[in-house]
DNA sequence: GCTAGGGTTGCATGCGTATGCAAGAAGCCC
DNA sequence: GGGCTTCTTGCATACGCATGCAACCCTAGC
């Protein structure tokens, strides 16, 4: 047995006593159609079962109404987060989402013609580089691209992004103003944007301000990976009273190391501040003091965005970027100045000289 | 501007000088076709940056070659990772993944509909109902529904779940065997199986071995809501000296609430078992005994599953049960007997009679 | 040289829907 | 009542590809 076919707009169209077009209209919001027809349509498709079938629809109109999301490090809890809110997002602005998942390192390339294969109407790539050459064709193909938490070299792509740098900035001057000097900076993906931004904002305000750069490691947002570099720079003779992890993700398995393997005390021994705000970290365990990328601004953004470059595709590009706060919890020695009460949350704003 | 027209299979034939057909033939692994002449149409592809539109291909072969996925909950790091897994098992298969994630708690058919239009080849429900007017309707249009990590009522909608039952009757076996004699037991969604099979499970061999019924609250599987009914059962002047939580996320929310509200220490104070094995239950701050799922086997089962009901709609329904291990780690009391190791863990290993 | 047969190819059509166009219906005004 | 406008409706066609069928080519076999 092969599955039942489908009932379709003709068979609803002769159960109805109108032609297929009179059904088509009466599934097409606006169409001109007398409202008794519609009803007549409407019982007719209730009785059959009836749905228009997409696929057919997409044909004709050319626009598929799917968006494509690459997402990947769904580990770090940023992004399920982002996920559920994107999805909601498109949901609500009648786009289906086609979700893929490269492997993290590997090209996303094959796995992403077979998404441009369904005549996408954009593409939102969170976290995933693609190769420029794909971006082009993209461009060229004039299918919207969209990086998500990610921005590329050229002026090309559009982006929503956090503030990465204004954020490593604000965290060097909120640790020194801590009183901390041995800094330590655990980067993540070495190719990624947010990493060397947010890592430009920190070493760059320390450079400016005089202070050394800080000790460095690698972390690459992998639980695992940060927490072996965790013990490489937590083994040091001159070990680093406060670091700087570039992922609340990092953050979490450095105080997991810290604690359970060096038997460190936060913030007594080493402060610690992360970068995303999110999920573990904000569990009393950890308190972690981190420079939020508040995820529901950010969706909106990129959901808005996303839209207006499927109506308007030769609207040049543009770069969101979503205001975030160093948000202060315990996790980070406390400055004895600076920090303001925002609602319930204490953030950091120190005050600035002329 | 407009986007750009994309090449079809028609420009392709006449810059190659051949037929529409050979072109679609050139694509089709298995067509009758000269390799000189294949060879023709992918150089011209090439030129044009021609890839065969999945749209069209769809409706005219009545496979979509996309499966629909309802996910919710992804707080819970168990469904992130079968997020991931999932992607990439279907993706291996030739699949594309439709995500759609329904308001947890609200009736997911609204949405579902709207998968529903795209001819998806089946359906994966990862924790989420859906109405069993819409499961009729799916079975009757032919559409395998795989019901993942939960069951239904009747025997009709095949499904892949963990050992839930066994799961339970362990653990209410190991506490007892711990020598806890005041046990709780934390719910997630009432109307969920997994959250019924669990304490039925708990609660049944408690019942068979003579002793009282545990404690019990409700956690609605959700962070906020396990903190709050912490809350309750631990403020209790009879409170409970080992609980059962419904999954690894309540307990680690549990563990939060115990520690830093209540002071307790675990295990010494208070025994925690969670289900599921995932995400921070694991790192040694939590350190949480827990009966597995494992995401990979689990996931297997069900791409093997779906692609099987995909080839033979009229097979009978199947429930797989993905065997699980209770791994002892930090969070419980330890019995004196009954642990065994396998490989680098403990797990619990009663040694039957008869 | 002729035929059989296998391998290629193009033609024509169908998949299910949307939509431009023209025809018809209904109402309005003078 | 005629001419006009405003709504509705059906017809025909297009969207891009897959595929049954028949025509064709070429080689092998006799």
């Amino acid at each position: 047995m092969s599955r039942k076919r489908q009932a379709t707009a003709t068979d609803v169209a002769r159960l109805a006593g109108v032609s297929q077009s009179a059904v088509s209209r009466a599934f097409t919001p606006g169409a001109s159609i007398a409202e008794e027809t519609r009803e007549r349509v409407a019982e007719a498709a209730r009785q059959l079962g009836y749905r228009p079938n997409a696929i057919a629809r997409s044909l004709t109109t050319r626009r598929s109404r799917i968006i494509g999301v690459a997402a990947s490090y769904l580990q770090n809890h940023f992004y399920p987060d982002v996920l559920e809110a994107l999805s909601r997002g498109l949901q609500a602005r009648g786009y289906q989402m086609l979700l893929f998942m490269p492997d993290a390192g590997r090209h996303a390339d094959p796995q992403l013609q077979e998404v441009l294969a369904w005549r996408v109407d954009a593409l939102i790539l969170a976290s995933t580089t693609l190769s420029s050459e794909l971006a082009d064709q993209c461009q060229a193909a004039g299918i919207p691209v969209l990086l998500f938490n990610r921005t590329s070299r050229g002026p090309s792509v559009s982006s929503v992004t956090g503030e990465n740098e204004r954020g490593g900035r604000l965290i060097a001057e909120f640790l020194v103003a801590g009183g901390h000097r041995r800094l330590g900076f655990l980067a993540g993906l070495e190719n990624s944007s947010t990493s060397r931004d947010r890592e430009k904002g920190f070493a760059g305000w320390l450079a400016e301000n005089g202070h050394p750069p800080p000790l460095r490691e690698v972390g690459l947002y992998q639980f695992e990976a940060a927490s072996a570099a965790a013990r490489r720079l937590l083994a040091r003779p001159d070990r680093p009273d406060a670091i700087f992890c570039g992922n609340d993700h990092m953050a979490t398995a450095v105080a997991e190391v810290a604690r359970h393997e060096f038997g460190l005390r936060i913030p007594r021994d080493l402060s610690l501040v992360g970068f995303d705000d999110t999920g573990p970290a904000r569990w009393p365990s950890f308190s972690l003091t981190s420079f939020s990328q508040p995820v529901q601004p950010m969706v909106d953004a990129t959901v808005a965005l996303v839209c207006e470059m499927i109506e308007n595709p030769a609207a040049p590009t543009r770069h969101e970027v979503v205001r975030g706060e160093l948000l202060v919890r315990g996790s980070a020695r406390m400055p004895p100045e600076g920090c303001v009460s925002l609602g319930e949350q204490l953030v950091w704003r120190p005050v600035r000289d002329g």
